[in-house]
RNA sequence: AGGCCGAUGGUGUAAUGGUAACACUACUGUUUUUGGUACAGUCAUUUGGGGUUCGAAUCCCUAUCGGCCUGCCA
């Protein structure tokens, strides 16, 4: 017997279908062996949480292994620093590899690989140069031509081949291709390149090779070596499964199977490494980990819970529709983590203060609040009170129709987890801005409600003696436009929103300063913050990330 | 234009030949010491047109729209 409310909660994606098949009609004995297969040449992104989500879920769900696998085959853009970083996001994620791989360590194979196919026959040393290779390419509509090289005997190429490895030419002298088929409709099997030289030291194999395997001469072989069952990536990678199987077949190797699925989007933000790249050298944003960034380590900073984009990603699901998700569904599973979870204070954004007129002067009384209402074995915190308190000037009006919930003159209002107050009186200034609030406080109100009336509005507050100063660093959304991207006329960086960022002081309780560093906290009414121990040194101030402001009903 | 892939509400997904389900958003209410949360309700005859069938979101044809592909990038 299944559990009906645990069925429903399982992904059931077209991917999971295919492979429950597959385990099903016993392919390599049921076995279930996956892999996520970054490039080291950026930070990881919400659309690769998509696709570690499904590799590492996938294999724990089929009993089976998931490796990580770095695929570094050009060195011009990879380093050891992305090496790492994508390591921290993944085990931050909540996933750890069976195995670390990396394709360089498969150099000599593939090289051994290349040399069997030149051998065969199915493969050529080409000397035209890089316009050339372009020109007789041909075009989505016109078939390609041969390389004049293309049939040159077999010995010399492999003399050719072996003297690129050895280093004996230029950068781009020539290439290794396989002879596949220049009138081919698809473009990968014009005779794609296998080999190019790049003299260039690589972060792995230091100065070992003077030439490396093209991307699609190694992603599918690697795939292999390690037994990869179930090779899944994303949709513009169609076009290239053709080739990955040509390879297996001519090369006798495991065939490994590749099912391809869309690439995630969200709204008002991009994705794509390069664009995010783009962000990082124009200044536009404080590099890859800047909270706005739609990367695993920003939105860690920005103190998105692990959970949350784990969740964000199983509603998002896997399909081969290429979609734009709305970022509110993002938004959403953040704030549903956060509420349970949370810690809540509470801090004053734009002071207004107000005098206690029947509270004694010298009293500073310590009271108590949840630290979170959702979860009541996460106990109390002590909150001081005293006769001159904060609370934002948007919770006062001197005249207010009744969907005006808060403290206006003459009414009363709830202060969070205090008593009830009356404002009595307003002082103003000269020129007549209000400076204070004269109110009343009823002692008779702690922890319980009077019987007498009813008093609906809530407000936070602070006691101005105690108040702790802090910064907070307000986060909007990196672009104006739901789709920056999509403008014909106009570059995406032009919808870059330069108020995505602005910082501000709060005043808040003193219990703020037990918050661990990267802890995301609510301030009640306000929203969540994620203090940032990077800043604080900046800054020599405590110094908070917007997270998400919280769902704001009608009438505030 | 040639090849490949795809099309279900404003958004993301589900329904695999039996009469459109779930989540988000938005809007309405109820509860509430957070105008939060929770709870309840409202919002689609499945891109158009043909066909097969007792019956089609599902199968077939066709049109339209969208994505990817002409790096010695991945």
């Amino acid at each position: 017997m299944s559990d009906n409310s645990d069925n429903s909660d399982k992904p059931d994606d077209f991917i999971r279908k295919i492979i429950r098949a597959n385990v099903a009609e016993g392919l390599h004995e049921g076995r279930v062996h996956t892999r996520f297969p970054p490039e080291p040449n950026g930070y990881l992104q919400i659309g690769h949480a998509k696709a570690i989500c499904l590799n590492f879920e996938v294999a724990q769900e089929f009993g089976g292994l998931c490796n990580l696998r770095f695929d570094d085959t050009n060195p011009e853009k990879e380093s050891e620093e992305f090496v790492q970083a994508i390591q921290d996001d993944i085990r931050w994620l909540g996933f750890e590899w069976d195995k670390l791989c990396f394709s360089s360590d498969y150099f000599e194979q593939l090289f051994e690989w290349a040399h069997r196919l030149i051998e065969q026959g199915m493969a050529y040393v080409d000397e035209q140069d890089p316009d050339a290779i372009k020109e007789n390419r041909g075009s989505l509509t016109e078939p390609g031509k041969d390389s004049p090289f293309r049939n040159r005997p077999t010995e010399e190429s492999i003399e050719l081949f072996n003297k690129m490895r050895s280093g004996d030419f230029q950068d781009g002298a020539m290439v290794l291709r396989a002879k596949i088929d220049m009138t081919h409709p698809n473009m990968n099997m014009r005779d794609p390149i296998l080999y190019r030289i790049k003299r260039m030291h690589h972060h792995r194999v230091g100065d070992a090779w003077p030439i490396y395997p093209s991307y699609d001469f190694t992603h599918g072989q690697s795939d292999s070596i390690e037994g990869i069952t179930h090779s899944l990536c994303s949709l513009e990678f169609e076009d290239h499964r053709p080739l990955y199987d040509w390879f297996i077949e001519k090369l006798g190797i495991f065939p490994s199977k590749q099912t391809e699925f869309s690439r995630l989007n969200m709204t008002y933000t991009v994705v794509s490494k390069r664009k995010l790249r783009e962000l990082v050298d124009n200044g536009l944003v404080d590099g890859w980990e800047d909270p706005r960034m739609p990367t695993i380590a920003g939105m860690r900073n920005r103190g998105y819970p692990a959970l949350a984009i784990r969740n964000f990603c199983k509603t998002v699901g896997i399909t081969k529709v290429p979609s734009i998700s709305d970022i509110a569904l993002l938004e959403h599973s953040v704030r549903d983590v956060l509420n349970r979870v949370a810690p809540r204070r509470m801090a004053i954004f734009d002071p207004l203060e107000i005098e206690l007129t029947n509270w004694e002067q010298a009293e500073v009384r310590d009271l108590e609040g949840a630290i979170n209402p959702e979860d009541a074995e996460k106990g109390l915190r002590k909150i001081p009170f005293g006769k001159t308190l904060l609370i934002e000037q948007n919770d006062f009006r001197e005249e207010a129709n009744r969907k005006f919930f808060r403290l206006k003159l003459g009414g009363e209002v709830r202060l969070r987890n205090a008593y009830i107050i009356r404002c009595d009186s307003v002082v103003k200034n000269p020129s007549g801005n209000i400076v204070k609030l004269l109110c009343h406080v009823d002692l008779d109100t702690l922890g319980k409600n009077p019987e007498d009336r009813k008093v609906k509005g809530v407000i936070h507050w602070v006691n101005k003696a105690t108040a702790v100063e802090a910064t907070a660093r307000q986060l909007g959304r990196l672009f104006t436009e739901e789709k920056p991207e999509s403008n014909p006329d106009k570059h995406f960086t032009e919808f870059f929103d330069t108020d995505s960022s602005k910082e501000t002081t709060m005043l808040c309780e003193p219990s703020i300063l037990d918050l661990d560093y990267g802890e995301t906290c609510q301030f009640e009414r306000i929203g969540y913050y994620c203090r940032d121990a990077i800043k604080e040194a900046d800054t020599r101030s405590i110094y908070f990330n917007q997270t998400i402001s919280l769902k704001e009903g009608s009438g505030k």
